[in-house]
DNA sequence: GCTAGAGTGGAGTTCTGATTCCGCTTAGGT
DNA sequence: ACCTAAGCGGAATCAGAACTCCACTCTAGC
């Protein structure tokens, strides 16, 4: 759950300690302040000096990128239990939980989508492309629905978050009724193509703003 | 089309080209750079010192406000078009016009539901209600659907926007093609509640990331 | 064509926040 | 209890960008 990556060469326990706290304080302090909270508030937040966080993380940049891979493992791992339970509405069950788990994670979603970690962001798709897959077997979501619609879908969550701060967890939750209503069998035909591979492709290799 | 405050005391011809050229150059470089483009490049794409660029905005932080205010405009007016013409998919030609002007603005769309010009957007809230209301008087849009709802989906818009880049036009069609056809009287029934308007206006208040 | 004053350019200043450095502390093996 | 390398704190350094200032250059009214 903490993470994947083993760089970790067990720590004293003081130092054990102050990783955790440090972690902690950032995932708060990201929430609140948005990427630019800075490195001494979270020192600080974290009752341990800047020089500690440097020793322990090098870079803030090395930081968020940890912060995002916890996040992209949580997503991974909720996409596995999904297609492990084998239901006709995993989908959609996978969607509004990581709604969720975006909205704790709220902090560093502008480095989620995009950037180095991209590679690992390829980790998820096949699983999202199989309860997909699994739902239009079932009838529950409509076979023009593609992949990519599924990954715009979850990129809009990103500032529908940021913006409602708080809130956020309802706003999504109410967004993904409608989206979803809207990739029911059932509903009205759709008057646009799809987003392309290729733009979608690019679109995960972009590196946005910040440094 | 191009602003609405009346602060420009008719400038020498020269200075009045410089003006525009660094608007323009200043809705490039943000639409490349994101926010963080930096004054001295914005000057130096408009071919002027930063000086200039000075004289004129005072700051940069001016400019950017400047820039939504402009956008604004450009969503009220089009509102208002929308209004007078009448037709029954009023809201829906709205919300693609708003997706296609928020594209071309994609800059600023950071500033744009939150900080001071809060107040230019409050201007707007009327216009789309009343669009709202002549949508579902027509029955192309459920009553259940409420005006928190569509502010959601026009937050929404603004990640897609900055994740995709050049094919945010495409990316953002489809997505209202969903978001509109689960609005749809005919749809799957909604089971979330919608965002509160104490949330509504405390997410339109908040001061976002950067200064 | 001349002149006043609006406009200009861009080096220098200031501010903010990341990152480095190094002498001091402390966990934990013996 | 002692020793030593892992850890620690935080002042000092560095870097990047916003913003200021002022000697100099043009536009436009005469």
């Amino acid at each position: 759950m903490t993470t994947g990556a083993g760089t970790e060469t067990k720590l004293r326990r003081d130092a054990a300690d102050n990783h955790r706290r440090l972690l902690e304080a950032a995932v708060a302090e990201f929430s609140e302040q948005g990427m630019d909270a800075c490195v001494e508030q979270i020192a600080a937040r974290a009752g341990v000096g800047i020089g500690t966080f440097y020793r322990r993380f090098g870079t803030k940049d090395a930081l968020v990128e940890r912060l995002v891979t916890d996040l992209l493992d949580e997503l991974v791992g909720s996409a596995e239990r999904r297609i492990a339970a084998g239901d006709g509405d995993g989908l959609e069950s996978y969607l509004r939980e990581v709604a969720t788990a975006l909205v704790h994670h709220r902090g560093v979603l502008a480095r989620l989508w995009s950037g180095k970690p991209a590679e690992h962001a390829e980790r998820l798709r096949p699983l999202m492309l199989q309860l997909l897959a699994h739902a239009q077997a079932q009838g529950t979501i409509r076979p023009e629905v593609g992949g990519n619609d599924i990954s715009v879908l979850m990129w809009s969550l990103r500032s529908i978050i940021e913006i409602t701060g708080a809130a956020a967890g309802v706003a999504c939750q109410r967004q993904l009724d409608f989206v979803i209503a809207g990739m029911r069998p059932g509903a009205e035909p759709l008057r646009h193509p799809a987003l392309s591979d290729r733009a979608r492709l690019k679109a995960e290799h972009r590196t946005p703003s910040r440094h």
